[in-house]
DNA sequence: CGCGCGTGTTTTGCATGCAAAAATGCCACG
DNA sequence: CGTGGCATTTTTGCATGCAAAACACGCGCG
């Protein structure tokens, strides 16, 4: 946390939006919070510039809005958003599966039933935070098995903005046993190279996922009330 | 992305970014020209700070290449980047349809009729120009009857990538008129409210202008030869 | 004659300065 | 006590300046 010198082998703009995105994601930095160009650059211990350019690129991530002339602010979505993005996601996810199905080698299937085994570990023992870190280890696995990196940058850019959401869905337990048993289904559809099984398990397995976080959301949880800290 | 109510003016960086853009996507700025700083800010009367802006959000755009510390490039897609493109594309285009075909209203209905049979009119005359135009319009048509923004930026984004390519194809008569079918099919499955006839036709016409565009960039017509020009 | 090296030039990257727009506060007035 | 307008203060947006990295070129050396 106290880092001010760093290794710059990446240009400073690029470390900047790095740090602002993780903290979006992460919720650090609240939605609907307005970023401020100086107690940002301050905060970072970078000038205006590099500053103004991460946000402007974070901007057309999707990450943060843009007020013209009063700055920017983190994105609070909308129910609408929510849907809207959830929608495209299992549309993307349901074609990463349909190559994945496709391509997948033996050895990157065997890898993934491992990281499977260990996800079901991770549930065994009720560990949300190494279930999540597992879960999304699965998901990207099945994309890089997809071999399309325009689909994989697609899909994560999208899922960024809706990964703070998840972040907060605290899990009950008749839908963690659901998406432990379609993620069964997953490696099962993959083992059987069934491109189009896969793909309703995933569009599934989102579709449920909405409805947590939708549920979630309409019960005030995730977006508690005003948020306007930097 | 939850809320933009105002429409004011917007800044010399979007100004600009739009400028370039528009002279990528167009293929007034080769693939694979290099972009000086100074010479663009001259030319479009700038300072360097808004015009490396721009240049950045083009680079999430995916329309440009940034070299740390070398500037940027007009991308040069490989012929793997266009194969991939393509592929997502089409999977979001099907998801577009199955949307549309869901969602569509009678009066969007009878507006894309409207410009299906302008294009048959422009397709009789053989009048590339205004078929490309009305072409275009209909699959916008498609995906706003989808009535899914996040899915409509998505697909603008990654076919801005590749719409320089498609912009220097010249039909020939066998595959534009295979062309205009599927475009008859696409109006009959929407009637219909058909999503999977809609989602298996828009595939299959995006795979067929893959292979045009493949065709020519074998052929060398697309990358003539080496491109350095700014 | 080819190749590495050093110097001068160009170009990029970041910081800072300045002007315009928006936010804030204050006071008068109703 | 609320409200509207004016002045002050922030804050954003753009231009410019400066340092460092990449590039170009010529020279010496093998």
């Amino acid at each position: 946390m106290a880092e001010v010198i760093e290794i710059a082998r990446l240009g400073l703009t690029d470390q900047v939006a790095a740090r602002l995105r993780t903290q979006l994601i992460e919720g650090r930095i609240a939605p609907g919070a307005k970023l401020n160009e100086r107690v940002l650059a301050e905060q970072l211990r970078v000038s205006r510039t590099p500053l103004r350019e991460a946000i402007k690129l974070l901007a057309v991530e999707g990450l943060v809005d843009l007020l013209p002339n009063r700055g920017a602010v983190a994105v609070q979505l909308s129910e609408a958003d929510i849907v809207h993005s959830f929608e495209v996601l299992a549309g993307l996810e349901a074609l990463s599966g349909q190559f994945a199905a496709q391509r997948i080698t033996e050895a990157e299937l065997a890898e993934l039933r491992a990281l499977h085994y260990e996800m079901l570990a991770a549930y065994a023992r009720r560990d949300l935070s190494n279930y999540y870190r597992l879960n999304a280890l699965v998901h990207s696995a099945i994309n890089a098995a997809a071999r399309n990196p325009v689909l994989a940058t697609t899909y994560a850019r999208i899922n960024a903005r809706v990964q703070s959401l998840r972040f907060r869905t605290n899990q009950n337990e008749a839908k963690w046993k659901r998406a432990v048993a379609q993620h069964e289904q997953m490696v099962e559809a993959l083992a059987a190279r069934d491109a189009d099984a896969l793909g309703r398990v995933l569009v599934q397995h989102l579709h449920d996922k909405l409805d947590t976080v939708l549920a979630l959301l309409r019960a005030g949880e995730i977006y508690p009330a005003a948020a306007r800290k930097a």
